[in-house]
RNA sequence: GCCAGCGUAGCUCAGGGGUAGAGCAGCGGUUUCGUAAACCGCAGGCCAUCGGUUCAAAUCCGAUCGCUGGCUCCA
C-alpha cells in the first residue's frame, strides 16, 4: 500500500522503455544495436561456447547478456572493445536475411537462449542479421555497416538474469556507452565523472551532513548540519499543511502484530517487516503509516462534514530491503515520509487529487525542481472494488490532470486503487520519482472505516494515500545531487559564514554574528588562524552562500563586505542592517 | 536475495609474503594577512572481522560483515 516506493528510475525501469529514446534518433539505435552485434562478436571469438542472450540498445548505449564458461572481469573489457575496434575497421557490411521459423531453429540449435526467443514468437518467419560471419536473430534495423557506429567504449560488467526473472540464469551483461561522435561520447564520460561528482553520499560527508555506519546498515546518522536541513524540511512542508488544511498527528512506532494481519501486510509484506517480541506477543515495526492511520480513523465517529479528513505523520518508518538494493540515502532502512492519508467521499476525490498537484507544484518550485512527467496508472487485473467504483476513481484522477500532459499507464494501478506518480528530472537529467498519490479502496473495508451521510446512514470513505517529498532521506539525496550541494537560501544550514580578516578584527566579527543570529539567520564565524582566502576557498567549498569579510574598513562603518557564493561575486561592503534585510528578503522569497 | 568488484589513518589514496607511507583534515607554534590553499612541527592505523596456509600474512586462501556497480524486488 504504499505508495512511495523509494525507488528511483535513474537508468530507466521497464516502465520508463517508452519514451527512454526520446532524443536519440534513428541512425543512433542503429549505430547503438550494430554495436551489440559487434560485442557478441568478439566475446564468440574469445569464448566459442557462449550463449547468447539479447543485447538490446538503451539510452546512452548498449548491452549484451552471455552465458559464459568464466566470469568476466573488468580487465576483460580492453581485449572485447579492441576486437570491436577490428570489427569496425573491417567496415564490414550488416546483411539482413529472413527464414522460415524452422530453419531459423536449425540455425541457433547451439543457442538455447536464441531458440527460446524464436519459440515465444508466433510469426512464420525469423530475421536474422549477419556481420564478418557473425549472425544473430535480430529485428534490426542495423547500420549499413560495422565501421558506421560511431563512437563507443565498454563501461562496465555486471550480472542480469536472463528475461528479467530471478528465477532464470543469470547471465553476465557487459554495458558500453556509445554516440555518434567521439565528442558527444566525450560529454557523456563527462557527465559520468560529474555524477560522480556529485554523488550525494560523496556530498554527505564533504559537507558534514550525514554518514553511514556498518553498525547500522543502511540507516542513516544525520550530523547537526544534515539534521538542519531535513528539518528545514519538515518546518516547510508543516507550512503548507496549514494551507492545505492537514493536521499532523502522530503515531506508535511498534504495533502488535494483529494490526498487520488486519492490514493485510502481514500476508503480504512480511519479508520486509522487521518484527520484534515482547512477554511472548509479537510485534511489528511500522514499514508504514496507514494502518495506524486507520486506528486513528476509527478511534471516532466521523460525519460526512468532517470529511476530507487529512492526517499528516512524519513518523519514522523502518523497511527491512534486501541487502543488495539499499543505497547511500535514496534506498534506506529506516527514514520518514511527508505521509498523510486523506479520508474522503468519492465525489471529492478530484478535488483532493487536484489540490495534490496544486501543492506539489509549490514544493518542487521552492525547492528549485523541474515540473515533473505524470503518470496515470490504470487498474490492473487483480484488484479489489467494483468497476463502477475503478471508472469513477479513473474519471476523477483524469479529471484532476485536465490541463496536464500526462501519461496513461493500463495495468499498472495497484490491486487497492489507481495512482497518479510524478517524475522528475535533476540537473543531469536523470530521472526520479518522488510524489506519489495513491487512491485506495482496500484498506477502508478491511478497517470498516465508515462516516455518517447526510441522511443518517453509513458510508465507506475512501482513502488518498500521498506524499509529496516521499521518504525524506531520499529526497534530500536527489536534491543534493540535483544541486550539487549548494543549497538555496532557505535551506543552506550555513547561511552565512563572516570571515574576521586579522584577529583584531574578531569581536566585531562577534558583534555581527550576534545580530544576524538575532535576525534568525544561521551564521558562522571562522576565527580559525587562516589567510582570508584559505577561509574563503573553505566556504565556497562548503557552499555557504554568504560570505562576509570584515576588516578595518567594515568595523570603521558598521559594514561587511559581501561575497556571494555563486560565481565568486563580489558585492563589496554593505551596511549590516543592509544585508540582514536582503538576505530576509531572499528567504521569504526561498530564493 | 543473485552476479561481480572493493575494504590500508577522520577523508582521498599509494604499497604488497620479512615488523606500514603520502596529501588533506586534526593538534601545537610562527605569521595578522583584503576575496578560492601562508610556514614549521606533532600526533594518528590490530591494514574490516574471524579462521587457514607459511619460519613469517596487511599482502595468499576461505568464511562472515560492510560498501560499490548491475540484476531482481519495492504490499
Amino acid at each position: 500500500m504504499s505508495h512511495q516506493h523509494q525507488t528511483s528510475t535513474p537508468e530507466g525501469s521497464s516502465d520508463a522503455l517508452e519514451g527512454r529514446y526520446a532524443g536519440d534518433n534513428e541512425a543512433l539505435i542503429r549505430m547503438r544495436h550494430s554495436a551489440a552485434h559487434m560485442m557478441a562478436e568478439a566475446v564468440l571469438a574469445m569464448f566459442p561456447d557462449a550463449k547468447l542472450g539479447i543485447g538490446p540498445p538503451i539510452d546512452d548505449g548498449f548491452y549484451y547478456d552471455f552465458l559464459l564458461p568464466r566470469t568476466l572481469t573488468p580487465d576483460d573489457l580492453p581485449e572485447i572493445e579492441s576486437r570491436m575496434r577490428e570489427s569496425a575497421a573491417a567496415a564490414a557490411p550488416f546483411i539482413a536475411e529472413e527464414l522460415p521459423r524452422e530453419e531459423g531453429l536449425r540455425r541457433f540449435s547451439d543457442q538455447p537462449f536464441k531458440v527460446e526467443i524464436i519459440e515465444s514468437l508466433a510469426d512464420d518467419t525469423v530475421s536474422i542479421f549477419s556481420h564478418r560471419g557473425f549472425t544473430d536473430l535480430c529485428q534490426g534495423p542495423h547500420a549499413e555497416s560495422t565501421d558506421r557506429t560511431g563512437a563507443f567504449k565498454l563501461l562496465r560488467v555486471a550480472g542480469a538474469y536472463w528475461r528479467g526473472d530471478e528465477r532464470n540464469p543469470q547471465l553476465q551483461r557487459i554495458y558500453g556507452a556509445l554516440f555518434e561522435t567521439q565528442e558527444e561520447l566525450d560529454a557523456h564520460l563527462q557527465r559520468i565523472a560529474e555524477a560522480e561528482r556529485r554523488d550525494h553520499r560523496r556530498l554527505g560527508r564533504e559537507l558534514d551532513l550525514f554518514f553511514f555506519d556498518p553498525i547500522a546498515p543502511a540507516s542513516p546518522f544525520f550530523l547537526p548540519k544534515g539534521a538542519t536541513v531535513y528539518n528545514l524540511m519538515v518546518d516547510f512542508i508543516r507550512e503548507l499543511y496549514d494551507a492545505y488544511g492537514y493536521r499532523e498527528i502522530i503515531t506508535p512506532q511498534i504495533f502488535l502484530s494483529d494490526l498487520w494481519k488486519r492490514s493485510g501486510h502481514y500476508d503480504n509484506y512480511l519479508e520486509s517487516m522487521y518484527l520484534t517480541q515482547s512477554d511472548d506477543i509479537e510485534y511489528g515495526v511500522k514499514p508504514m503509516n496507514c494502518p495506524g492511520h486507520c486506528v486513528v480513523y476509527l478511534s471516532q465517529l466521523h460525519s460526512y462534514r468532517a470529511l476530507p479528513l487529512r492526517y499528516a505523520d512524519f513518523g519514522r518508518l523502518h523497511r527491512n530491503e534486501r541487502s543488495g538494493v539499499t543505497h547511500g540515502l535514496t534506498r534506506v532502512r529506516s527514514f520518514s515520509q511527508d505521509d498523510a492519508h486523506i479520508f474522503c467521499r468519492i465525489d471529492q476525490i478530484q478535488e483532493e487529487f487536484s489540490s495534490l498537484i496544486r501543492m506539489m507544484r509549490e514544493v518542487y518550485a521552492a525547492f528549485g525542481l523541474n515540473e515533473p512527467r505524470y503518470t496515470l496508472s490504470l487498474r490492473p487485473d487483480q484488484r479489489v472494488g467494483s468497476d463502477e467504483t475503478w471508472d469513477r476513481a479513473e474519471q476523477a484522477l483524469r479529471d484532476a490532470l485536465a490541463g496536464t500532459d500526462y501519461e496513461e499507464i493500463p495495468n499498472e494501478g495497484a490491486f487497492y486503487g489507481p495512482k497518479i506518480d510524478l517524475f522528475s528530472r535533476d540537473a543531469l537529467r536523470r530521472e526520479w520519482q518522488l510524489s506519489t498519490f495513491q487512491l485506495d479502496f482496500n484498506l477502508p473495508e478491511r478497517f470498516g472505516l465508515e462516516y455518517v451521510t447526510e441522511d443518517n446512514r453509513r458510508e465507506r470513505p475512501v482513502m488518498i494515500h500521498r506524499a509529496i517529498l516521499g521518504s525524506l532521506e531520499r529526497f534530500l539525496g536527489v536534491l543534493l545531487e540535483h544541486n550539487a550541494g549548494a543549497f538555496p537560501l532557505w535551506l543552506a544550514p550555513v547561511q552565512a559564514v563572516i570571515i574576521p580578516i586579522a584577529d583584531r578584527h574578531v569581536p566585531y566579527a562577534r558583534r555581527v554574528e550576534t545580530r544576524l543570529r538575532a535576525s534568525g539567520l544561521r551564521c558562522e564565524i571562522d576565527d580559525r588562524n587562516e589567510r582570508m582566502n584559505a577561509k574563503i576557498r573553505d566556504a565556497q567549498g562548503q557552499r555557504v552562500p554568504y560570505m562576509l569579510v570584515v576588516g578595518d574598513r567594515e568595523e570603521a562603518a558598521d559594514a561587511v563586505a559581501v561575497r556571494r557564493r555563486e560565481n565568486s561575486e563580489n558585492l563589496g561592503p554593505m551596511p549590516t542592517d543592509d544585508f540582514i534585510t536582503r538576505a530576509q528578503e531572499e528567504i521569504a522569497q526561498r530564493g
